[in-house]
RNA sequence: GCGCCCGUAGCUCAACUGGAUAGAGCAUCGGACUUCGAAUCCGAGGGUCGGGGGUUCAAAUCCCUCCGGGCGCACCA
């Protein structure tokens, strides 16, 4: 692409300048080369020059000139170069460069943009991991395209991905859910009955006792507890699955914690750690050093009751994800988990494995607004919206559109009122507005019989307009876009990508022709066109969001 | 009280991870449809980047401190 080979460029002469005794190797890698703000200021720029200078007490300006002097020994890549303010050295290229960008697409395609940087290296992506207690609520929903959307980024720039489910079916919260179903199914049938103090209180409940009647009328009046906990968790299951394949998500693996205790692995890591000296016995419980591991206290991973707390789970879990062998573990979490990462950490570290390879994105809440009022969620009371009817109200493609606009660690303002009127001039339409626009060019020429040529046939020179010079800078960023985004684990820059890369667009129709009378001219932008459609629909797929040909 | 996150235009948020004159979208005001889709475009106004110190050629970004908001701080998950 055009921006690694000026990188390469610009390697080069930093090597020639070692070689020629300009300056000193200090500086190797330590300079970038960025995209400027300003009109004037080039196609890119670098801080070279000041980083250098920095390194050997060194006037910036001076060191600026030697560099140019290197860089414009390419010609056919770089048209001019300046140097400006403090020392930076600013780079034209020659305008010809810019619609080379065409070729790849056209070629690649939907794999235009793809990179290798993850070497296939097995990576995990998990995500939503809720009990099955009740429907996805809406903070559930933003970490379920959080995470998918992570993955796909890490798919795109080649990793191994597995998008893995972590879930207990056991436990005190199951009991009490199947308590609240047997109360729920005993009140419908008018029998007496006693509602768990704690219980779950939503309107799903009798949903599922219904059925249980529809089935047997009173057949489960005397069942065990547990055959209304299984009833429960099943129905619930079902639910939260279709809400997700509802909003383009589906998992490669589900995982269960009750699947440690069977096969012994919770012990395991007791007996480990207790070989390692690093837990100890204290009013009846069993607690790990975690002080050990730089934390304020330590903690009891056994209660005197003799039932492990959850971090001893977790820590077993994160053990055998090391040891299913992935070398990269991404954990998406609400922010009211974030207590239990330093444990789980802690915990991995103990057992000798590397706890850098597991990250953690942390995103913050939801906050729900209705008619400028904050709603209050629980997922116990009733008072919560899920992902359902969001979906309802607002369709598969906003919804992930709006989830995906911020950055994980900021919170994030759901007005519904407002998601709601805003279903015409949602972000979202405008992205895919020019998509469709894009298709509909395409099929108007089609109907008038004009010939589409090929990108080998046709004379890219002929693009001179500011607006599709622009644009062809903006599809050229595009691959580093994606490999910046899947670094920092942060999708919302692609949503940031397709709003500019629409609006470059938009703004190019509004102004120019893309059929004209000039006959070589046309065949340009219809080049240009097919590769702004390209990228909008690489970029909409990477996020899930579709890219229709009408809307 | 302690830990993590946040504070940028009236509102909701960006800012390429330390770069040059801090940018979008809503909202407000004023313009553009007999011509490839007006779900669009063009223009205008709007800022002590929460306050104060520090680090350096350069700070919204890093460090300290204070203020304000969120989430945690269990032998719940």
């Amino acid at each position: 692409m055009i921006r690694s080979r000026l990188k390469n460029l610009l390697d080069q002469c930093f090597q020639q300048g070692v070689e020629q005794n300009l300056w000193s190797a200090a500086a190797a890698g330590l300079y970038n080369l960025e995209t400027p703000k300003h009109e004037g200021q080039g196609d890119f720029a670098t801080n070279f020059a000041m980083i250098v200078a920095g390194k050997e007490r060194r006037k910036p300006r001076e060191v600026a000139e030697q560099l140019a002097a290197l860089l414009r020994q390419d010609a056919a890549l770089v048209d001019k170069v300046e140097i400006a303010g403090p020392g930076f050295v600013n780079l034209f290229l020659n305008p010809a460069v810019w619609s080379s960008v065409l070729a790849p697409i056209a070629e690649q395609q939907e794999r235009f943009g793809l990179c290798n940087i993850g070497k296939g290296i097995k990576a995990m992506v998990e995500f939503v991991s809720a009990n099955p207690t009740g429907p996805l609520t809406v903070g559930h929903g933003r970490n379920a395209v959080l995470g998918d959307s992570v993955a796909s980024l890490l798919v795109a720039v080649g990793y191994d991905v597995t998008r893995e489910y972590y879930f207990n079916d056991a436990g005190r919260q199951m009991r009490v859910l199947g308590a609240s179903l047997k109360a729920r199914y005993l009140e419908k049938l008018g029998l007496p009955n006693e509602f768990p103090e704690d219980g779950y209180q939503g309107g799903y409940m009798y949903d599922i006792a219904q059925g249980m009647i529809d089935e047997a009328g009173e057949g489960f009046k005397d069942a065990d507890l547990d055959v209304f906990r299984k009833r429960a968790q099943e129905a619930i299951f079902a639910d939260i699955d279709a809400t997700l394949k509802r909003i383009g998500i589906s998992f490669d693996s589900y995982y269960n914690e009750h699947s440690l205790y069977e096969n012994g692995l919770i012990e395991d890591v007791v007996a480990e750690l207790r070989a390692k000296g690093l837990v100890y016995e204290q009013e009846g419980a069993t607690w790990f050093k975690t002080t050990e591991f730089g934390q304020a206290q330590d903690r009891v991973i056994i209660k005197n009751t003799g039932e492990p707390t959850y971090r001893l789970p977790d820590i077993a879990y994160h053990r055998e994800k090391f040891r299913r062998g992935f070398e990269r573990m991404i954990n998406v979490f609400g922010s009211d988990h974030i207590a239990t990462v330093p444990d789980v950490l802690a915990g991995v570290e103990a057992l000798g494995y590397d706890k850098n390879k597991v990250q953690v994105i942390m995103h913050q809440f939801v906050t729900l607004m209705r008619g400028g009022k904050q709603v209050k969620m629980s997922t116990r009371k009733a008072s919560f919206i899920t992902v359902d009817e969001l979906v309802d109200e607002v369709g598969t493609d906003a919804l992930r559109f709006f989830f995906l606009m911020r950055k994980a660690d900021a919170q994030l303002e759901f007005d519904l009122e407002l998601a709601k009127a805003q279903s015409q001039e949602n972000p979202v339409y405008y992205v895919q507005y020019g998509h469709a626009r894009l298709c509909s060019i395409e099929r108007l020429a089609a109907e008038r019989g004009v010939l589409v040529p090929e990108l080998a046939d046709v004379n890219l020179d002929c693009l001179r307009e500011l607006e599709e010079y622009q644009l062809l800078k903006t599809l050229a960023a595009y691959p580093s876009l994606i490999a910046d985004a899947a670094n920092d684990l942060s999708p919302h820059r692609i949503i940031f990508f397709l709003m500019e890369l629409a609006g470059q667009f938009h703004s190019f129709y509004n102004k120019h022709k893309v059929m004209t009378e000039d006959a070589q001219l046309t065949a340009a932008r219809f080049c240009l066109c097919r590769g702004i459609k390209t990228v909008l629909a690489n970029g909409l797929g990477l996020v899930g969001v579709s890219a229709p040909e009408r809307m």
